[in-house]
DNA sequence: TTCATCTGCAA
DNA sequence: TATTGCAGATGAA
């Protein structure tokens, strides 16, 4: 490191907008309805630069009234952004506010960009020999770098990269940054809305300037092309040099530089603490104060480490000695930390070395530390039984956890200060370790706190380690806290204690070629990244018990959501036995159906193209065979030719059928038929999807990797898929067993419809039911079609259908179908009523819930815009129904768990479809388990209406139904 | 390689 | 201009 100044600059709006997106989905909204996610990502980008880099000069850029000169030169320069979004709006007052009281300068000149201000200061602080850094995330810069001057990009996921020269020409794969210009002007830029040379993107402006140097040198020798790319090139000449002119950082913005005015000095702190505190910003408060506290420590030692992070070594002996002494007196919760070398200061005094290597990472607001293995672990052990309630985060080797290994466990039990335990690579020596925690983990007396605690528990499970005892899972807190929003723990993280912890990205890399493994990782990095988690998840559970609150939510977090996790591990576990073999030769019988599907369009079309691109196929449908006058376009333009659209022209042209059906074969192949077997975990030689317990924003679970809620049904080859799906062996028979129109009947109990709830009470056929009554014939007079319409009508309603979309779904027309939706609320009059209360609730509440109490907020309900109240409106009447059936059958799911092992009967419930649940059913428990199931699911939840569950068994998943 | 778009499967 | 999901193929960048 040279002692060569260092000036940083910042582009304000680049990083106003990422941190504003970062939020998009959790935003920060305070007590007085602000949205204030632009000012925290601001904020929290600028003070992690000051803290990492310790700049002693430091301007933030902000452009004023756009580029004159550019938009002097092209009109439509930027013409096509976007609004600025008013939770940006709103933030800029307040940064100024804030970066006035950090006495932090703030560049900007009317009539000039960023990109120019920043540009036009760079070169004069070089010319004065400093070194400058741009902070943003815009490669446009990269046209500035220099020896001196570098590029200073946040990353997604945290951390930063630094381009200087090197990095650019790599990237752009120039000698010369300022080729970036050149880069730029060929290829364009969609966000600036400069054009371009046509039909250049990325890979062609590359090779360009490796062959031609500049656009320039391009434009002078386009005889060199050939074909369609000559001609554009040469056409468009003047728009490629006009391109690059807008794509030209200006170097000559009046601004001054001088360095007195960049320098950085000490915020007022009280002035800005003041600020943060109108705008509820706890801990980006505790962060300002010790970002300042510490750079004032920097300053003083002159020259100081990158990070705050200092290792130390001391033996085993002296823990040893602390935990006699702290066990024997082992009342307060508080001295139990001094087992580990007492406070932190006096740990880190401590110098002896031995074999027993500790690692300690102790700054100001937290003391982590590893465990040596041998006698700290097992002392570690024994203060752990001690806790009533403790936070753990296991670290694997993937995220797999059929095949994932421990690579360490991270505890917390006190905010700000947690243990890792590192496990070693061999196996033996692993499970042996595990055996050491094997009493805290199954100790029913301990609560244990976790973000997603499914994943351990599977993890666990692989080393034959139970988790006992009562759990809180933060991301399933938060999920009945606001089912809408993403529950991962960074973003909980900063969206609750204003903290963005360490990102695994940041730690192991993207994945991909050089992702490493956790097991990689310096032991230091470890510590810090796990404990970090553990601790984060910990304070986490303190926010989320308060904020469950209200008792019913609480209930169903505990009674429900909680243990259905456990249900869920031991599901995924078992998995479900496929028959490759059959799907494969499933998968021949269809390719070379597929084969013949594909000639005979190539020759109804008279050429080959891939009719599996939308694209080309629409061309030759639209413009080649002009099989429609105006066809429908997507909203970029393309034809529409979606299932719904085809049909409708099938009888115009054999091609409509031919695609139709090669469409259905080639999905059922590559969806299914293929990817299934891939799908085979070969340590178990079974597939085992992953239900995600917090994705659905009505209660519902969903499934993937694969999906096994969407396999296909409805078509008689498509369902032939689920012939795939066996028991166990010859001893076992798959059970299927579903609820039999529940969420028709949930409507029919929550609306008190008498006619509906009778229908159901008689066990009538509920559409034909339906039809009855809307077409006024007798039941037994009722036609297809009419029960046909009647069912559609019935689903229709639970979504809250529109006229519209009716007819759009049956053969009736605009005015029938109102006529009908019409005549089906008289019909169910309180059905209609109940819809109405709904959406009053929503509008009165914010809010819906269902028979469980689960809710959904609806932020949208009361907005001003039609199209979006509306949607919000149909979710008022959705959301309960879906998510009182969800309710419904998780309680079934727990009751069944429960009494399957119980009974230590062999018999595994496998997977859940929504409304069904599939089981492999050891045949001598047959008898009671149909009992069993039907009645547990029969009476899961009691209402005005009763539930009805059809089930079948057989050897495969079809025979079942 | 990554990402958005289109399409289509389920309840 | 019908709810909730997941995922494959394509093609742009």
């Amino acid at each position: 490191m040279s002692d060569q100044k260092r000036l940083f600059l910042v582009d304000a709006y680049a990083l106003i907008f990422r941190g504003y997106y970062a939020f998009i989905k959790n935003p920060r909204i305070n007590s007085k309805g602000e949205d204030t996610s632009a000012i925290m990502g601001f904020m929290n980008s600028l003070l992690d630069v000051i803290k990492r880099e310790r700049p002693d000069h430091l301007a933030v850029c902000f452009d004023k009234g756009g580029s004159a000169d550019r938009v002097e030169l092209y009109t439509e320069y930027k013409a096509n952004r976007d609004a600025t979004p008013d939770g940006i709006k709103t933030a800029i007052p307040y940064i100024y506010e804030i970066l006035k009281a950090m006495h932090i300068p703030i560049m900007v000149k009317e009539g000039y960009e960023a990109d120019d201000v920043i540009g036009t200061l760079a070169k004069k602080a070089e010319k004065e020999g400093y070194k400058t850094f741009m902070v943003t995330p815009d490669k446009d810069f990269a046209q500035l770098v220099s020896e001196n001057i570098f590029m200073y990009r946040p990353m997604f996921g945290g951390g930063y990269e630094t381009w200087g020269i090197p990095e650019v020409q790599k990237k752009f794969e120039i000698t010369d940054p300022l080729q970036v210009i050149d880069f730029l002007g060929m290829m364009g830029d969609a966000s600036d809305n400069i054009p371009g040379l046509p039909g250049v993107g990325e890979k062609t402006a590359k090779k360009f300037l490796a062959t031609y140097g500049s656009m320039e040198n391009l434009l002078a020798n386009t005889h060199e092309l050939k074909g369609k790319m000559k001609e554009k090139i040469e056409a468009n000449g003047a728009l490629g040099l006009l391109s690059k002119k807008l794509a030209t950082i200006m170097l000559d913005v009046p601004v001054d530089f001088d360095a007195k005015d960049f320098e950085m000095s000490q915020p007022d702190i009280p002035k800005v603490t003041e600020i943060f505190q109108g705008l509820e910003f706890r801990r980006l408060t505790d962060n300002f104060l010790k970002t300042f506290a510490s750079v004032n420590e920097a300053t003083d030692q002159s020259k100081a480490p990158s990070n705050s992070t200092s290792t130390s070594n001391s033996d085993a002996t002296s823990s040893s000695n602390s935990v006699s002494t702290s066990s024997s007196s082992s009342s307060a919760g508080e001295g139990q930390f001094s087992l580990f070398g007492g406070s932190p200061s006096e740990s880190t005094k401590t110098e002896t070395t031995s074999e027993f290597e500790r690692n300690t990472i102790d700054n100001t607001s937290h003391f982590y530390q590893s465990i040596a293995p041998g006698m700290a672990t097992t002392l570690f052990v024994k203060n752990l039984l001690n806790q009533t309630s403790v936070c753990f985060d296991t670290e694997t080797t993937g995220l797999n956890p059929l095949i994932a290994e421990l690579v360490g466990i991270a505890f917390s039990w006190d905010a700000g200060k947690g243990f890792y335990i590192p496990f070693p690579e061999d196996k033996e020596d692993a499970q042996h370790l595990i055996e050491l925690l094997r009493p805290f983990f199954e100790n029913e007396a301990i609560e244990k706190i976790g973000q997603n605690l499914k994943y351990d528990i599977k993890v666990l499970a692989k080393y034959n380690v139970e988790v006992k005892g009562k759990l809180f899972d933060t991301m399933l807190a938060h999920y009945l806290i606001n089912p809408d929003m993403r529950h991962n723990m960074d973003i909980l993280a900063e969206t609750y204690l204003n903290y963005t912890p360490v990102s695994i990205t940041e730690l192991i890399g993207k994945k991909g070629k050089n992702q490493l493994s956790m097991r990689d990782v310096p032991l230091e990095k470890q510590t810090e990244y796990a404990v970090e988690d553990a601790d984060i998840t910990l304070q986490l559970k303190e926010h989320f018990e308060k904020e469950l609150g209200d008792a019913n939510t609480q209930k169903l977090f505990t009674d429900i959501e909680v243990p259905l996790l456990r249900v869920l591990a031991a599901m995924e576990l078992e998995g479900i036995n496929l028959d490759t073999d059959f799907l494969n030769s499933l998968s021949e019988q269809l390719n070379s159906d597929i084969d013949t599907l594909e000639k005979a369009i190539y020759e109804a079309a008279g050429e080959e193209f891939n009719i599996a691109s939308p694209k080309q196929l629409g061309i030759i449908l639209f413009e080649k065979l002009n099989l429609v006058d105006k066809p429908k376009k997507t909203k970029t333009g393309q034809y529409k030719t979606g299932e719904d659209i085809l049909s409708y022209l099938a009888k115009d042209h054999k091609i409509i059928k031919q695609v139709l059906d090669y469409r259905g074969l080639a999905k059922l192949k590559s969806t299914y038929v293929d990817a299934l077997p891939l799908q085979v975990e070969p340590s178990t030689n079974r597939v085992h999807t992953d239900y995600m317990q917090t994705v659905a924003a009505t209660g519902r679970l969903s499934s993937n990797n694969p999906n096994l809620q969407n396999i296909p049904i409805r078509t008689e080859r498509g369902r032939q898929v689920r012939k795939a799906f066996v028991p166990r062996d010859e001893n076992y028979t798959l059970l299927a067993a579903d609820y039999s129109q529940i969420e028709l009947r949930i409507i029919a109990a929550l609306s008190s419809e008498e006619t509906m709830i009778e229908a159901f009470k008689n066990g009538e056929d509920i559409h034909a039911s339906t039809a009855s009554k809307v077409f006024g014939v007798p039941i037994a007079e009722v036609t297809r079609e009419q029960r046909s319409n009647a069912k559609t009508v019935n689903f229709g309603i639970i979504y809250g259908v529109s006229a519209f979309g009716l007819s759009n779904q049956t053969d009736l027309s605009r005015g029938e179908a109102k006529e009908l939706i019409d005549t089906y609320y008289e019909t169910y009059p309180k059905l209609k009523k109940y819809m109405s209360a709904q959406v009053d609730f929503a509008r009165d509440h914010g809010y819906v819930k269902t028979v469980l109490d689960r809710r959904r907020y609806l932020k949208d309900i009361n907005s001003a815009n039609a199209i979006v109240r509306g949607a919000a409106e149909r979710n008022a009447v959705n959301a309960p129904i879906q998510g009182s059936a969800a309710d419904i059958i998780k309680i079934a799911m727990i009751n069944i768990h429960h009494k399957l092992s119980l009974g230590n009967f062999k018999t595994k419930m496998l997977l859940q479809v929504h409304d069904e649940l599939v089981f492999d059913v050891y045949k001598p428990e047959l008898e009671a388990m149909k009992t069993m199931i039907k009645t547990e699911m029969e009476g899961a939840f009691k209402m005005e209406v009763p539930l009805d569950v059809e089930m079948d068994i057989g050897d495969n998943w079809l025979e079942a139904h």
